[in-house]
DNA sequence: TCCATATTTCGAGAATACAGGAAATATGCG
DNA sequence: CGCATATTTCCTGTATTCTCGAAATATGGA
């Protein structure tokens, strides 16, 4: 990833309703959330939040598909791997062991639990 | 972390200079870099950069030290480190098997490097 | 003290982001 | 078709951010 994106991905984020709508979708998973679920679980207004998911949306982050009178709406999750990985790729040209915690803490996260599967 | 500090990070590292110092300040290791050659190698002007380095400084993402006529700023890999966290944190709630991939970019980045020293 | 270096602070104009009201569009159902 | 639901688009005033020139501050050395 390269500078660019990666702002543009930022800038998405860097919003209360927009960090709190994309973790929201991440939370939901693959079958996402109908746009009126966010705005109700958050508690902001239904054109609010359009612009909102229309950000996300445009910066990559999320996708959307129609089902019936809903507009449902996803994490795209190798969007934000891509973002993650860009973050943590500088640290280890300095010292390894100063980064090396970011990988405990994926591991905490994703894969003592993934691989308990 | 909470949602709030989260914004103040990412709207900080939202912008092109800034991110770019933050990615220099954190390969820079420890040492940290005086703010003369973090513009240097950006090729920005000393007030910009300074104004860029005070947004960092604001949100806890860097520090600075005096030494002599020069101020070394350094990353705070702790910031760092609860920000990612924070971004990781909430994918595992959904399907563990999505962010796994997370962990495998983290420790090809550290572990891998880390553990051979 | 005087000067050069390193960096920050101040100020102003231009550009951009934000929130919310009102209206428009799309879908489903009777 | 007519109506309710779900969502988006348009519009507007306000607030914030960005950039850069000019001036100020801090340090070290002659």
């Amino acid at each position: 990833m390269e500078t660019q994106p990666a702002v543009a991905s930022l800038s998405a984020l860097a919003h209360e309703v927009r960090l709190s709508t994309f973790r929201l979708l991440v939370q939901a998973g693959p079958d996402g959330l109908p746009a009126g679920e966010v705005a109700r679980r958050l508690g902001v207004l239904p054109n609010t939040l359009s612009a909102s998911l229309n950000v996300l949306s445009h910066a990559g982050l999320i996708a959307s598909r129609r089902e019936g009178r809903s507009i449902i709406y996803t994490a795209n999750y190798d969007a934000m791997r891509e973002l993650l990985a860009f973050l943590m790729e500088d640290c280890c040209g300095g010292s390894p062991e100063i980064c090396a915690p970011l990988a405990a803490i994926a591991s905490q996260c994703c894969v003592a639990e993934g691989a308990r599967a």
